[in-house]
DNA sequence: CTGAAAGCGCTTACAG
DNA sequence: CTGAAAGCGCTTACAG
């Protein structure tokens, strides 16, 4: 326990700092509750074999001297850091919505889990950071959003010692622990509620095809056709177009499928939903009157309206799959066994991009 | 050094994994070198007074054992953890490509100074979490988003004994370590570029007026029109409208602004740029022909064009941002004094939403 | 220039 | 149920 620290503006105008950190250990709390220290660790870290009230009275005392662990010493000592990475490519988190409400929701599983989140933002960059990751020693496991997979050094940490857990697929690999979204049948329901809507011709304009989710959601598309194909709804090869995901890639999408008579539009995600939306605005074309469109994501919904038209989108559920995610880890890092792959249905939230008040 | 750690996947389909990571200590590298853990110490973390070929044989070996000093030791003996936090906003994170970038930066920018970078959400939470960062340990300073000011918890970590640099501006405070963006100036610039592209009736959609940001632009917006004064460009309060950096405000506010006949629209973030643009495309009217567009920030240029146009922006020099506030955190973590506020010019991009080719 | 030794704050068998 | 003791892997005065 030793002097708190001062802070303050300097007459010319900089900034010092002095003391260090008010600091109360565990031997502090042992001492003042007159126990031993490992006594006081069991109460701290909830262990069995303590009386009730002797537990009781540490408790009481370790809170009231506002008592938190340091987890270096923690991490030294347990071989444990309580600490998880995220591994995203940055461009990821600064271009697309997608990227950042994976960052967030892993955030927030993170701090539900009483775990802290470092964040390595996957470059193009060579090999060190690997062994870095690996033997910092900062980290207890990796979560890999699958769109950081291509780049050689996150497949290296798919072999590593460290546990690891995919965010999405991989597109080989079978092996790995993995939470993803149900993307064929989530596709499919987008597909057809445009059917519902009276749509007769709908288009796609798909993710990079070299992307497995991309594939996936294509299939749904197919899956809608054929389960309606009584009704003489097929599958028209020229109104699958794809994009790459991003915005500008469905602008001019749009515009070949609205030239080729669509009157709906299934996007592969929200961003080239709303690419769409924008291309069909400018030539004219009413949405959902002319043409019914419906996204996948979620990223595009909410808040974030365009024209007075809320996007319907296929809405990822974001903090499930980080809460499980995060949860596999979890179980990976304590040695307990844990489930290869996990996938789990989104809901389509139908807004007025879609719905035709006929 | 011990067995390394094997994975495989079990019969089952599931996935386990046993055994230690492959660990070298600072004690192996001084044994194999011949000398104290002293010695290989001040070898690898680059001190003085250590003999050049002695130097050079440990930093051989402990290259090639691919030695990684234990950060939780480091720390733990040290005292500094050589990880810092960034405070953001979840919500910024998530529906802002401005919180992306900055993310995105601060992380590049922890990386360059070997640095580890701790995510620490600003959720609308109570208290314990500030004790938490503090006492934990785990980091040895924050940088903050000024977008995250305003929460309580937020407000009291600039107040506590932990090196702080903010990215933005407190609205009252002057004595807080922090790096802006220069605003006022530079939105100056960019209505003035639409003078010099002929607008004769600027208006302008500003941020939320709470904010410093908002207001230093606006600033800006008038003291460009004073300067052209004389050119018969004077403010028509009517054509300035407030709005609250999302998309969606601008929408409404262009439609307005487009009834009160302006021919150039200075949106105070390119989220609004974007809208006003959607609204304008939406409502028949031209980009730049009838109307020109400029915006603030950068997170709206470059890959995600709109139609066809690229959009005029002030653009956040977001690297340097990140890499002067890392820089002024490791100052004062380093006990050497730091200057109070930093200001950095951005530059205005011009794209085609702007640029009339008279 | 170099090394022996104490110590950072915790966890964890181990013995009572 | 409880405590004494060793140890996690480093840094850092201190003495040579």
């Amino acid at each position: 326990m030793s002097v708190p620290c001062i802070r303050r503006a300097t007459p010319d105008g900089n900034i010092e700092r002095s003391g260090p950190v008010d600091t109360i250990t565990l031997d502090d709390v042992a001492r003042l509750s007159g126990v031993s220290r490992s006594t006081a660790s069991r109460v701290i870290n909830d262990q069995p074999g303590v009386r009730p009230d002797v537990r009781e009275r540490v408790q009481r005392i370790a809170d009231h001297l506002g008592f938190r662990p340091n987890r270096a010493a923690k991490n030294l000592a347990s071989g444990r850091a309580s600490v998880i990475g995220l591994v995203i490519p940055s461009e990821e988190l600064r271009v697309d919505p997608y990227g950042a409400s994976i960052t967030h929701a892993v955030g927030r599983a993170a701090t539900r889990h009483d775990l802290g989140l470092m964040l390595h933002l996957a470059e193009e960059v060579p090999g060190r950071t690997v062994h870095h990751i690996l033997r910092d020693g900062l980290i207890d496991g990796l979560v890999i959003s699958s769109v950081a997979l291509g780049r050689p050094w996150v497949d290296e940490l798919l072999d590593s010692s460290l546990p690891t857990v995919l965010i999405g697929r991989h597109p080989r690999r079978t092996d790995l622990a993995s939470v993803d979204v149900e993307n064929v049948e989530s596709s499919a329901a987008a597909t057809t509620h445009l059917f519902d809507q009276g749509c007769e011709r709908v288009g796609t304009i798909t993710g990079p095809l070299g992307r497995v989710d991309a594939r996936q959601r294509l299939d749904g598309y197919r899956l809608a056709h054929e389960r309606a194909g009584r009704s003489g709804r097929v599958v028209d090869e020229s109104l699958v177009v794809e994009g790459d995901f991003r915005r500008g890639s469905a602008v001019e999408a749009a515009r070949v499928l609205v030239g080729r008579g669509v009157d709906g539009i299934v996007a592969g995600n929200d961003e080239m939903a709303i690419g769409a939306m924008w291309a069909c605005t400018a030539l004219g074309v009413s949405i959902p009157g002319d043409v019914a469109v419906v996204g996948f994501d979620g990223t595009g919904s909410g808040l974030d309206t365009h024209g007075d038209v809320t996007l319907s989108s296929v809405v990822q559920p974001f903090d499930r799959l980080a809460d499980t995610a995060v949860a596999m880890l979890n179980d990976i890092v304590e040695g307990r066994q844990v489930a290869g792959a996990v996938s789990i249905a989104p809901d389509l939230v139908v807004g007025g991009s879609s719905v035709r008040s006929a």
